[in-house]
DNA sequence: TTTTTGCGAGTGAATGCTAACTAACTTGAT
DNA sequence: ATCAAGTTAGTTAGCATTCACTCGCAAAAA
């Protein structure tokens, strides 16, 4: 089961490494073409418009991110922590080895108010946000996470800083170190969440 | 010293209504002129050029966030949690009354490259970055809060999770209650740093 | 006190550019 | 000989910006 051709790869591809270079709104039909050296009518034998590549792009990432989370091994013994540490590097390391996403995702306002684009989006940070809240709850529920705070706003938090952190990361032109800086601000927000052998409320 | 013509003014207020209404996308010359009920080219008597607008309302904005923050009175007694509550709360206010600003700022990607926009972002995010980075070292020092957290870090997360919640506003069609989601989250990470009569390290 | 001159602020009609997208034709493989 | 996949050469539309001009007023000159 197929769900797209070789050239619509090729062309998503060739989307994503012009966003990675030169920003989103450097991405127009004609230094796509230019790219994959194609003439511009070329890309709409394969996509009905530019929107359809933009929405590919973001079906395909969806589709990527919910197989490569859901297929994260956990031994029953690990951690909730630690499920959030693994989900959370395997995201920010997909980000690395694919800025583009980070562009379009952190983009919403490019998009002239194209429904469809801005949908999907919002169906991507839903997902992550539902990844991010059960695991809270279910700390909180077995007692590996304090309840100082309720689990939305917790969510909110994570998030937040994780997202922070990758805008600052786009913002230093992908000098800073994501991984790592991602890392220290789950593990500063996992330090005062967790219930080690301290009091208990 | 009168640092805007009544015009301007006047040219920047549309602006922000029409940003705050229909989305940055929508502010053209062409729209900003109807809304005035001038012609095209009579905004360009009183700007240089779209870019000169949207320059202008950043850097009125800056220097309104900057009085505005400065100028809230402290009590000497202030803890720094009541400090940065009040901050905090200066700032979301001021984006209820005027959503434009946020649209502008969280927009960066829209601007083709102009690097004095992007600069002007820059410096606004910098400096709420160190409102609250100060203090937090303030805090930290003083006692106030733990130091679970290094500063930076803590920082990352503060604004991290205040700018999600407002993005979240944003997505609601600024239906949801910012003043009050943010309190939540500020008070949410306060409850986690703040050392009150709890054990010390 | 008229008259002239200059200027701030405005206008309609281009201009030039960049995009997305399309029509009509070609070619090469099955 | 059909058809998928190309191509050349457009069209259309949006947008920022400029051109050449006007109008009314206020101050300088007569």
């Amino acid at each position: 089961m197929q769900e797209f051709t070789d050239r619509q790869i090729e062309i998503m591809e060739a989307a994503t490494n012009r966003i990675s270079k030169f920003g989103i709104q450097n991405l127009t039909i004609k230094t796509l073409a230019e790219d994959i050296g194609l003439s511009e009518p070329a890309l709409y034998r394969h996509f009905k418009s530019k929107n359809q590549i933009l929405w590919s792009l973001l079906e395909y990432f969806k589709t990527e991110m919910k197989n490569r989370i859901q297929s994260i091994p956990f031994k029953p013994s690990t951690s909730e922590a630690d499920k959030l540490r693994a989900i959370f590097n395997s995201q920010l390391q997909t980000f690395v080895n694919k800025p583009a996403i980070v562009s379009v995702i952190f983009a919403e306002s490019i998009f002239h108010y194209e429904e469809n684009l801005s949908n999907k989006v919002s169906e991507i940070m839903d997902m992550m946000q539902n990844y991010v809240k059960t695991n809270i709850k279910q700390g909180q529920e077995s007692g590996q996470y304090n309840k100082l705070m309720g689990a939305s706003t917790l969510t909110t938090i994570l998030i937040g800083g994780i997202r922070m952190t990758v805008l600052k990361w786009k913002l230093s032109g992908h000098k800073s170190d994501l991984i790592k800086d991602g890392k220290t601000v789950l593990d500063g927000i996992l330090k005062m969440i967790e219930n080690k052998n301290t009091i208990k409320y």
